[in-house]
DNA sequence: TCTGGGGTCCTAGGACCC
DNA sequence: TCTGGGGTCCTAGGACCC
């Protein structure tokens, strides 16, 4: 028996943990750059806002309606994130922490009763240990955990819901097609166009149909839906393909100069990242772009290069990457956006040398790096940076609405009064 | 004024091998 | 007149997830 846990709301809930200001009231949760909507309230949702809903076109709407917007405090959902985790650790061996705010776990094969009480106990444990509320969706596949938890969400007081073969079909009804996990917008589309729009519907469709329109994920999804596990319980997470690292600028940027600074900062944050990884980066790719919202020129372009010899230092995929970034840019453009990507992941203790090169200075660069890692993790991040990072960074993302760093930050712990 | 960031997997087509 | 069969690797683009 799979479960599915999926904490509600997850941001907002992390913020209502704390904030008890925040419950009862329509509260959105906005995207770097406090761009647009991420995460909603259900009294948000109530109000017909949308996910992905820009804040400046919606924020009188919100003001009307007592409502609140908050910067992503990515630090106290990381947190949280990991409490929740750790409790749910505790209910099965087999767990796999499917994303920030969900998991999976695997059981002996269950009747109904005991699923439910299993998901009951479990969503009660999180809730009084953490103050996150979740609901639960059981059933004999992931697919099915999904969308019993999917159906959970919406039409069950407690939120847990089981999946068996004799309610499989009257649940899968209520369930659209399009919130059936590996099935997104334009599958959606497609099956409406063949007149198919609830998972119920879906699940009679011929395998050979579903094979050549949807692929074999396309079939895979059919197959879990009518009880067939295809996909299996990861009980490690994968090895890395790819880091990305890219941010939308604060404001628009014209100049070579100040691009250099973001794919500087960029450049080692997917560094470091790499490095607390214990991996090594054979190639990097960069990208540029202008506002595609905005009604004037647009441009973007990406340029990938293949190292030497692959590297997790700071220096050398910061001086690559502006390198590319020169090949990129042209004159005469608003930015809005930058980023890096590093591919071709290894692990650090299969590190490749250069047959063609001295290899000292690799041995240096490592000191190097770990010492400035080890700074930046004791003093804070940032203390040790590049100086080609930039001082000022006028193109810094906005964060105008960012609440305190409740479990994370000793000057920011939330004070109890008891009189 | 103002619209996110970070991932994976699959497929088709081209270039290449014998 | 007529032009095979069986592979691999790489990349771009598209689909999906949170």
């Amino acid at each position: 028996m799979y479960f599915l846990a999926d904490c509600n709301n997850f941001y907002v809930s992390c913020e209502r943990v704390f904030n008890p200001r925040l419950r009862g009231r329509p509260v959105i949760i906005l995207s770097n750059n406090d761009g647009c909507a991420v995460a909603l309230s259900n009294e948000a949702k109530a109000l017909g806002i949308p996910r992905g809903a820009p804040l400046f076109k919606w924020r009188s709407f919100l003001d009307r309606h007592n409502g609140i917007y908050l910067s992503s405090n990515y630090t106290l959902y990381g947190d949280m994130s990991r409490r929740v985790m750790d409790l749910l650790a505790t209910f099965s061996e087999e767990c796999e922490v499917y994303s920030i705010d969900e998991a999976f776990l695997a059981t002996e094969s269950l009747s109904e009763k005991s699923a439910l009480s299993l998901a009951e106990e479990i969503r009660e444990t999180i809730l009084r240990c953490t103050g996150i509320p979740m609901s639960i969706g059981a059933g004999t596949t992931k697919t099915l955990a999904k969308a019993a938890n999917a159906y959970a969400k919406k039409n069950v007081k407690n939120g847990c819901c089981c999946i068996t073969d004799f309610n499989r079909k009257k649940i899968l009804q209520m369930v659209p097609v399009s919130q059936v996990w590996g099935i997104g917008v334009q599958h959606a589309r497609l099956l409406a166009h063949h007149g198919i729009n609830t998972t119920a519907e879906f699940i009679d469709m011929p395998e050979s149909w579903v094979r050549k329109r949807m692929a074999v994920t396309g079939l895979r999804t059919l197959l879990e839906l009518n009880g067939t596990p295809c996909i299996k319980m990861e009980k490690y997470p994968p090895n890395r393909r790819s880091i990305v690292s890219s941010r939308s600028f604060g404001t628009p940027v014209s100049k070579l100069a100040l691009l250099s600074e973001s794919v500087h900062e960029y450049g080692c944050r997917a560094a470091t990242r790499l490095r607390s990884m214990n991996l090594l980066c054979s190639s990097l790719t960069v990208y540029i772009a202008t506002n595609l919202f905005k009604d004037e020129p647009h441009y973007s372009n990406s340029a990938t290069v293949t190292l030497n010899y692959p590297t997790d230092s700071s220096p050398i995929i910061t001086k690559e990457a502006t390198r590319l970034l020169h090949t990129l840019f042209k004159e005469g453009y608003q930015y809005k956006k930058t980023g890096i990507m590093l591919h071709g992941l290894t692990p650090k203790d299969e590190q490749q040398y250069s047959l063609f090169s001295q290899n000292d200075h690799i041995e240096r660069d490592s000191r190097l790096m770990s010492v400035m890692d080890s700074l930046n993790i004791r003093y804070g991040s940032k203390t040790v940076v590049l100086a080609s990072e930039g001082l000022t960074q006028s193109w810094q993302m906005k964060r105008q609405f960012l609440s305190p760093a409740y479990t994370t930050r000793w000057s920011d712990l939330p004070c109890v009064k008891t009189e």
